[in-house]
DNA sequence: TTGTATGCGTTATCAT
DNA sequence: ATGATAACGCATACAA
């Protein structure tokens, strides 16, 4: 594996001119410099990475570290990060599914010296002392995080906005006993969602304890269970709050399977807005969240912060959670769902894309 | 931001015993190794990752370079690698979403010295360059190529007699004419899934330029302008094989909203098998593939090729892809989708756990 | 425009 | 059991 040396040798140049040539760093003799890139390519050279943030104390690279990654929420997470990081040249050290502390504390400990920052998604207090950790010596963005952390930048979704204008939009459509689907406990989102769902019903008179509220892990299966616990729950929940569109898929399964039709027998709704919510049976009305956009967002802010370095303040930004109509509450504005946003010819919007 | 050098000050040892407590090396006097330890501690002092690489010339980590992600399958992939990559002790430096060959290798430039291995999918032909070129380095393994690379080791899912038993079984039901909505042009799983259509028709007696095919993109949006296209055909197709499940979700919309029935009026096959499969209505009946186990078994495959060096043979690795009957189909053993399988209380099985 | 020399933070070799 | 010191591959201040 050749070196700088090797090259340089090779050529009959200093290593420094190599150097040179690499970083078009102040002006080199063109002839100087074409001879060394030919000889670095018949080498095969290139600089070693390790080497190189080694002197210049940069890794062009960005630790990311998210929760156990399910669905395509996560996913899309990741995609912004990705994509909105290679634009600004930068590389993604990756790490996701620690069950606690100890494991967090491991993961950040071995991305030191490895990156120029770090983007946490979804912290809890036994990820705080990692965060602070690690914010000494890199900036840190949070995402959604539960506890906002001194001088870290932060961008979260509006999940109780979100969760309450889709309770609301329940209530305003007459009804009075409404379920709950949660996420995983200890999930941020997840609280925050049911938070929102709370505060909709104590606004409309309802009293949140009353309501029927079935914990969930954010996947299909728990929503199936929930359906059939709710179906058997006396009287009956005229509508549903699945806290993201996976269990609302579940749900909506279990109501068929039961022979009940929706939105006329149950109303659902769900959150996300995942790219099939369109295309489900009846369409899902539910809440937007730009997930892609979620991710960009945090490297842009983790690019400021880079160039701020320690003197710059901390944004804390807020992403919209936008209510979208279709068809599984028997929404009052009866829009016609994906037939309408399909019909284009594009389909529903395509997401994430800038 | 303490060095092994101010350890070793305040501690009043020499570097070297710093580095071998934190590398429990050959035995350190115990009083010496604590007080070294309480000292880092009290520096918040960690080894410089770049520093160990520069020396060791192993970084634990490893590189992988996926297509652009959409949708639940690549997220799996992901989980696969990074999941086993931890139960390894290594770490993961991400890169997807390239478009051409150049941006392969730049990302591939990039990587060079902060990786021990390459994990690379779906590599076409303006990849394999760069392949070869990482290749010279450190092991690479492959997912789904294209192309196989003398001397990497590989995984792939058996798309094409998935595929094949796809259609084996809509002709089984008394299918002949059966239509395609193809994945994106230039995509490996795309192209050996339409290879396994076609083998499938032939097979049968059908002639595979006769059937109607439509290109499609894996989202569901083009599943959904398939459908449009199909219903349009005359004589129309009684069945359909949509390459990934996305769009299988799409096209069930779109017979939906132009209310046809299926599997009655007419038949839907998908590939993956997502999680989400078994909750659609009807229960989707697909080719299920191990999206999370593909990654496991590709970082299981490159742990043994970094233990073997450059001495080790390579490995070629089929995993299989199983016709998953539920009721899209109409299904001759007339199974009870969903409601078989979820009623355990358990839901589908939880895929992609060891 | 180019070369020399030093340092980045470790690990590892060889003494002691 | 511990210490001194030479790599590791590169960037850069300084000298020429």
């Amino acid at each position: 594996m050749a070196t700088i040396r090797d090259v340089a040798r090779v050529a009959g140049v200093s290593i420094a001119t190599v150097s040179r040539v690499f970083n078009n760093h102040t002006l080199v003799n063109p002839e100087t410099a074409s001879r060394v890139l030919e000889v670095a390519s018949q080498l095969e050279y290139w600089p070693n990475g390790a080497a190189q943030s080694l002197t210049t104390r940069r890794t062009h690279t960005l630790g990311v570290m998210l929760p156990e990654l399910f669905g395509e929420f996560y996913s899309e997470v990741i995609r912004g990060i990705d994509r909105e990081s290679r634009a600004h040249d930068y590389q993604i050290l990756l790490s996701s599914s620690h069950s606690n502390g100890e494991e967090v504390l491991i993961a950040g400990r071995a991305m030191l010296g490895r990156i120029d920052g770090l983007i946490m998604m979804a912290p809890d207090e036994a990820s705080i002392e990692t965060v602070e950790r690690v914010r000494r010596r890199v900036p840190v963005v949070l995402l959604n995080p539960r506890i906002e952390v001194e001088g870290c930048c932060s961008v979260a979704f509006e999940n109780f906005s979100g969760a309450r204008a889709a309770v609301e939009h329940l209530v305003g459509l007459g009804h009075n006993d409404i379920a709950l689907i949660t996420g995983p406990q200890g999930n941020v989102d997840a609280e925050e969602r049911a938070r929102g769902f709370r505060r909709a019903l104590a606004d409309a008179g309802l009293d949140p304890d009353a309501a029927l509220v079935i914990p969930g892990d954010f996947r299909e299966s728990a929503g199936y269970e929930a359906g059939v616990a709710i179906l058997a729950r006396r009287p009956r929940p005229t509508a549903v709050f699945a806290a993201n569109d996976c269990m609302a898929v579940g749900l909506l399964a279990a109501l068929r399977a039961a022979g009940r039709r929706v939105p006329r027998d149950i109303a659902v709704v769900g959150f996300d807005d995942i790219a099939m919510a369109a295309y489900l049976n009846p369409p899902l009305t539910t809440v937007r969240v730009d997930a892609c956009g979620l991710g960009q967002q945090a490297v842009e802010l983790m690019m400021g912060a880079m160039e701020a370095g320690a003197t710059g303040g901390s944004v804390r930004q807020l992403l919209p959670a936008v209510l979208t109509v279709r068809q599984s509450c028997g929404a009052a504005s009866a829009g016609t769902g994906y037939l309408e946003e399909a019909a284009g010819g594009a389909g529903p919007v395509r997401r994430g894309r800038k």
